[in-house]
Formats: structure tokens, C-alpha cells, sequence
DNA sequence: GCTACATATACGCCAAGGCAAATATATGTC
DNA sequence: GACATATATTTGCCTTGGCGTATATGTAGC
């Protein structure tokens, strides 16, 4: 598929704007999660979370990797600059949010101890090189 | 009202999540507008534009003032200092694209010459002083 | 008061998109 | 092939939010 010629800031700021796919966004940060860890930590029926990380796909927020019977979705910082910059921007105000806090704080436990969260043999999130945009 | 503990990002999301409401607050930019001449510029019908703009008045984005029998809106850069740049960032993208400069120039073309737009007696579109974040 | 003008809101209609529950589609293992 | 697991999609329901039309509100001038 060509490269759309003008990014659509519309559905750009759509797909931002409900708090279950900024979660999401939250917990992929730097690294690949697979979609088992969402499932855990957000606490939703899994179709809600296959169903946003569409909707994030369809936008071109995130993409997706089959490994296995797993997926792995992480951020793309593609498209227009501006979105890039827009989308770290978002990310940092994220992480200033309490209740995002405390989605990250269980991610990380539930890395440290898959057993306990029905996750075990899930592959663990990696983390992502840099963009240039990273610095 | 007392300010909100915490900003809500959904719903700032949203309100950028709609190309009449994107091209009001490229119209807006650096200046304070009256609904008259937005009604002109986007050429459509008054009550939609004061839709969009109630809109993002109750997110936050832009305030209004009364001027006898005119509105003027102008964007407001309060609430969270993550939001001020991504709204800042927001803007400046705006201005790269083309349908969104067209807006612009008409706006130019209406302003020095108000008559050929139904626009006698209306009151120009005036700058606002910049905040701590315009540099 | 009445009238004109600028703007806001209410109404009815329709599409997009949220949800939960059910079902379909990989993929891996036997 | 059958079966289990991980994920995706479909279905039906309901809310949000676009739209245009009609109406209400606020202000100015008489």
C-alpha cells in the first residue's frame, strides 16, 4: 500500500482520544508487548483489546508481529514529523498520570513473575531501538 | 469551578479529533476571531460552526468573549503544560497543510476587504499576546 | 415595547464507535 | 486429522456525536 500523501490528522487524533488506547499506548512506551499482557494488566476481555489495538493499527500508531500463537504490537513513529513529535509528546504526559503510573508498576511486576498473572510461558515485553526522533 | 485535579487527555483527544474543529483553531492561530467570519470562511452553516465551537470551549481549548453583538474565540493555552505543546505542535502542523493555508488566506482576503463578504461591521480578527510557551 | 441582527441551543435523523458475548482464524502439538 | 491456545472478527445493543432545520437567546436601536 502507497504511502497516503497527506497523514490525516483526523483519525490521528481520534485514535488518541479514549482512555483505554492510551493505556495501551502507556504500557508499549519503548518496548513490544505482547497482546496476553495487555489483557492482564488492563483487566478487559481480550476482543476489547484486540479491538483498540485495531483501531491503533488501522491508524498507523502501532504495528503488529506474529510470533507463534503471539502478537506483539509496539509504536511506530512513522508518517508526518509532526505526528511523531505530537505522539512522544503524549507518551511523556502519560507517564505523569497516576493511574498510568500504576499500569506501568504491574507490567513490570507481571515481567518479573508471569506465573502469578496466568502468564506464564507469554514471551516478556522487549524493548525497541530508538527512532531518530528518540535522540 | 474549580480547576480539574487532572486534565482529561481523552477528551482534549477528542476535540482535536474533528476537521471542522482542526480548521477553526488554524483559523484561531495567534488571533481572536468573531463567529461571523468563521461562518464565512468555512462557508458553512452558522449553527454547525457554533456547535464545534461549544465543543471546544467545554474542553478547554478555546474561550469566548462578548462584544456587544458579537463572539470572539480564541484559543486558550491553560490546564496542562503538555497539552500547551501539543496543541502548540498541533498548530504549527496545521499551517503546513495546504487546504488549511487556503483557510487561512481567505481569512487575509476577508479581512482587507470585509464588504465582498458579508462582513461590513464585523469586528476584525485581532492578535493575542503570546503566553510563557510562544517564546 | 418591537424589530433586526448575531449567536446559541434544541430537535430529529443517521453513522461511527463503544461494549460484551459468541464465533472465527491462526498456530502448535499430538 | 483432532485438540488446545492466542488472537481476531462478528453480532447485537446502546451511546456519542456528526449533520441540517427550526427555534431560542442576547444585544442594539428605535
Amino acid at each position: 500500500m502507497a504511502q497516503k500523501t497527506q497523514f490525516d490528522m483526523q483519525t490521528f487524533f481520534q485514535a488518541l482520544g479514549d482512555n483505554t488506547r492510551l493505556r495501551l499506548l502507556n504500557l508499549m512506551g519503548e518496548q513490544e508487548v505482547c497482546v496476553c499482557y495487555f489483557v492482564e494488566i488492563l483487566d478487559a476481555p481480550q476482543p476489547k483489546i484486540s479491538r483498540h489495538l485495531a483501531y491503533l493499527r488501522n491508524a498507523g500508531i502501532v504495528s503488529a508481529r506474529r510470533e507463534g500463537k503471539w502478537m506483539h504490537y509496539r509504536i511506530v513513529m512513522p508518517f508526518h514529523i509532526g505526528a511523531t513529535h505530537i505522539l512522544r509528546q503524549t507518551l511523556d504526559w502519560l507517564k505523569e498520570d497516576k493511574a498510568m503510573q500504576a499500569d506501568r508498576a504491574r507490567l513490570t511486576r507481571a515481567c518479573c513473575s508471569p506465573a502469578k498473572y496466568d502468564l506464564d510461558g507469554a514471551p516478556l515485553p522487549v524493548a525497541v531501538e530508538c527512532c531518530e526522533v528518540c535522540r
